[in-house]
DNA sequence: TGACGTCAAGATCCG
DNA sequence: CGGATCTTGACGTCA
């Protein structure tokens, strides 16, 4: 079981996709952006590999306007080498990578211009995983597109269109069942219709269930028959539902404990799960950690990386989980993440904020200059005034942080919320 | 015609 | 002028 992340990472200095408005997006320009999204992307694959995450998907972003501006491009001779290096070692650790063109990508749209679009997107996604040396297990996700009043007119549409498109294409093809108008049963159907394989999203199935009582395992197993040997080991995709926002809208981060029971109840087949949740890379992290036995300098490096955050929202947590990871021949995982879960839920006060922000800014008290002294002064002063949020304390920490290189804080998770 | 979702670019405002 | 914050862009469908 690979458990990963979606597109970008928090906290991995260097991995941004650059991208440009259509205007400006002349061959050059192009040229350029798509060679800082593979540094990136490189810089991805090393933060994957080092921390042991081992499923990826592939942000669209990486070539902009990939299948309309940057389509007749010969990006993939000119970063040959880059596509080279970059996907044997993605590939070579084993790790299984995909792509998921958005919404807008309809290929059973009535509308010739939009299908004709569709299919030269897909075909885009396509050569970039094969550009990358990546096989046929290495999957593209899409939705079935719009219902145009006929659901089962659309459905066969689909068909036809999906029939059309290059081999190339298809064998990495995967339908996902959407929150808004085909649901799993729909998706099943048509999947099968087409020999493909199908994608179950939980989330997806909570805001848009099937007609037919068939609880979330049920599904899972039914897709998973969907998935051929060539295919590689069925995918999922989960997610929790936002508190705050509205219904089918992503949660921040994973919460470990609903997350480990709906593992409980998964079949006992091999099953790859994509997280799609705002914080990325770290509630990956958090879910494989807590899922594989690892060595607790595993945690060790993850409480690094947590430390100040915590702290800002309660020095009591923050010295609880000091305590917890005391004895090293524990691996108390789950109970880490369920204190720092509990900290992160308590409001922000004032006084721990200025606490925490003290701390980090103790990394440049020798070395900054008098002028970016009082900057930082002022800045939290006006924020003990109330005149201003804990983002432009933090926002100024991370201006110095990157001045001065401060690797540790870089890497830690405080200044990027 | 706006909402949907996503992210960063681009524009504008502020001190 | 730098920095913070708001708006736009790019995609297609549906209410």
């Amino acid at each position: 079981m690979k458990i990963g992340y979606a597109c970008l990472a928090l906290a991995v200095p260097g991995s941004g996709m650059k991208s440009c408005a259509l205007k400006n997006a002349d061959a050059d320009h192009l040229i350029s952006l798509i060679g800082h999204n593979l540094d990136s992307l490189e810089r991805l694959a090393d933060y994957n590999i080092k921390n042991g995450i081992s499923l990826f998907r592939i942000s669209s972003d990486l070539i902009p306007f990939g299948s309309s501006a940057a389509a007749q491009l010969p990006w993939a001779e000119i970063y040959a080498d880059k596509l080279k290096s970059t996907g044997n070692k993605m590939l070579g650790s084993g790790m299984r990578i995909s792509m998921h063109p958005g919404q807008y990508t309809v290929l059973n749209s009535p509308d010739a211009e939009v299908t004709l679009r569709a299919a030269q997107d897909l075909d885009y996604h396509a050569r970039v995983l094969d550009s990358l040396g990546a096989g046929e297990e290495h999957k593209i996700i899409i939705h079935l597109g719009g219902v145009y009043g006929d659901k089962k007119q659309a459905k066969s549409r689909f068909l036809s269109r999906y029939r059309e498109l290059e081999p190339s294409v298809r064998k990495r093809l995967v339908l996902e069942n959407d929150d808004k108008l085909f649901n799993i049963a729909d998706v099943l159907e048509t999947a099968s219709a087409a020999g493909m394989p199908a994608v179950f999203d939980n989330l997806h199935n909570a805001v848009n269930p099937a007609g037919e009582i068939t609880d979330e395992a049920g599904w899972i197993k039914l897709c998973a028959h969907t998935w051929k040997t060539s295919d590689g080991p069925p995918k999922i995709h989960y997610s929790q539902q936002s508190g705050e926002k509205k219904l089918g809208a992503h949660s921040e981060s994973i919460e470990i404990d609903p997350f480990l029971e709906f593992l409980q109840q998964l079949p006992g087949t091999d099953t790859d799960i994509m997280l799609e949740v705002k914080d990325k890379n770290i509630s990956a992290l958090k879910c494989i950690n807590c899922v594989s036995k690892r060595d607790i300098g595993a945690l060790e490096t993850e409480w690094a990386r947590y430390k100040y955050f915590v702290l800002e929202r309660s020095a009591k947590h923050y010295n609880a989980i000091r305590q917890l990871l005391k004895d090293k021949s524990e691996y108390p995982a789950v109970e880490m993440y369920r204190i720092i879960e509990e900290a992160l839920n308590q409001p922000l006060l004032p006084g721990s904020a200025l606490n925490a922000a003290e701390h980090v800014w103790s990394y440049f008290t020798n070395k900054a200059s008098e002028a970016r002294k009082n900057r930082f002064r002022s800045l939290l002063t006006k924020y003990s005034l109330g005149e201003t949020g804990i983002q432009a304390v933090k926002n100024n920490l991370m201006l110095l942080a990157e001045k001065y290189d401060e690797q540790y804080l870089l890497n830690g998770y405080y200044l990027y919320k």
